[in-house]
DNA sequence: GTCTATAGTCGGATAGAC
DNA sequence: GTCTATCCGACTATAGAC
């Protein structure tokens, strides 16, 4: 009988879990200082106590969201991230094959960027935190951030056949992400504008379709 | 003697100043929540009770500020915003003015968004209306973001021959203007990236050079 | 590991003197 | 119109029973 064995050994664990995962939504949806400790611990189904308990308190839960943030993307990212890593460090990478590579990342990105609604509060998260760095800009930029603007930067760099430490690759591969991002930093304006209820399905190809137009432009007189 | 007249009338209206003032700084850096009265009363060197008084609670400051955000944005954006508008009232614009003129846009664009060091908090403000609209996202919205978006989809609708109600031209002009506004979004990290302080005189420069070479080719092989 | 109860702080708004 | 004093609610964190 469990009840005689006191609580299971998973509890809290799964206390912890269930934390994680409401902390993701609602300090996307009302950011750090918005979200109480209670909304977190109500919404959770688990004592207010437990916060204190598990994370040290309201900053390390927040901590703890950015850190399963971080590994959520890169379970999405990393089939093309990790293969555009890997063909930058062939020294003899093709423009055409670069060219290939960089329309796999835009669409790639932005059909988690701008298309995924399972990470809509995760995109909050970060991009509260993108303007007002605070306890968890490190854990965001280092863990993800860095190497999905490296990966641009580096296949721009082999089509205009610059260095990718230079500064105006840097800039580029920054502008180019922004035709991407803008759908989810603008979201609620692009759509009131549209009249649409969301970027789902045969609206996602489209957006994906005009920023590889663009991006193919943009690219396509020095390649 | 003024001490037997009582506060001067105009007491009331530099209070109201100094508030609006300190308002879009403080909400602008901390958020509406992040943002306390306390910090605003004393930071404007007025009376906690003046916010209620004069605002009817932290709510209108934060509705005031919204307006005033927009009231600045018109000036700058007046003279540029004007002429486009006018233009395109103009059924024969030709391609190429529509060209020129886009090309004032996004420098514009670009040393507001991008160099304006003065409106830092200001676009902070707006910003984060944008995430999480709340009680001023339609102040923002139909006060500026409406006009600044349709003006680029106004010039993208001459240039590609296509009506200014189609999604695709609503689409391109946002991609366009992701291409600036990220330089705002994600400020904090691309400085990080370049090592850079600021975006200041010649960097803004060479940002506005990119960003306009890039919409240049974008538009270009349909002029 | 989880819970209740509570401490201690800070939030926004208000009443009433001046 | 401005000020002080104060109310009351909400907050995070903790102590201690189970």
């Amino acid at each position: 009988m469990r009840s005689v064995m006191g609580p299971l050994p998973e509890r809290g664990e799964a206390t912890r879990q269930r934390l994680i995962e409401v902390a993701l939504e609602v300090f996307g949806e009302f950011g750090f200082n918005g979200a109480s400790t209670r909304m977190l611990a109500d919404q959770a189904g688990v004592n207010l106590a437990a916060i204190p308990y598990h994370f040290q308190g309201k900053e390390g839960l927040y901590r703890a969201a950015a850190e399963h943030i971080v590994d959520r993307m890169k379970e999405f990212t990393a089939p093309t991230l990790g293969e555009i890593e890997q063909s930058l460090r062939n020294p003899q990478l093709s423009r055409s094959d670069a060219l290939h590579l960089l329309h796999r990342y835009t669409d790639m990105m932005a059909a988690i960027l701008v298309g995924s609604k399972e990470v809509d509060s995760h995109c909050a998260f970060v991009m509260r935190e993108h303007l007002q760095p605070g306890a968890a800009f490190d854990i965001l930029y280092k863990g993800m951030m860095r190497r999905i603007l490296d990966a641009c930067a580096g296949l721009l760099a082999v089509i205009f056949r610059q260095p990718q430490s230079d500064p105006i690759i840097n800039l580029r591969a920054s502008a180019i992400f922004g035709q991407i991002l803008i759908f989810r930093t603008s979201r609620n304006v692009m759509l009131r504008r549209l009249g649409w209820k969301d970027f789902s399905g045969d609206r996602l190809a489209l957006i994906q379709s005009i920023i590889w137009d663009h991006v193919d432009h943009i690219v396509a007189a020095k390649a």
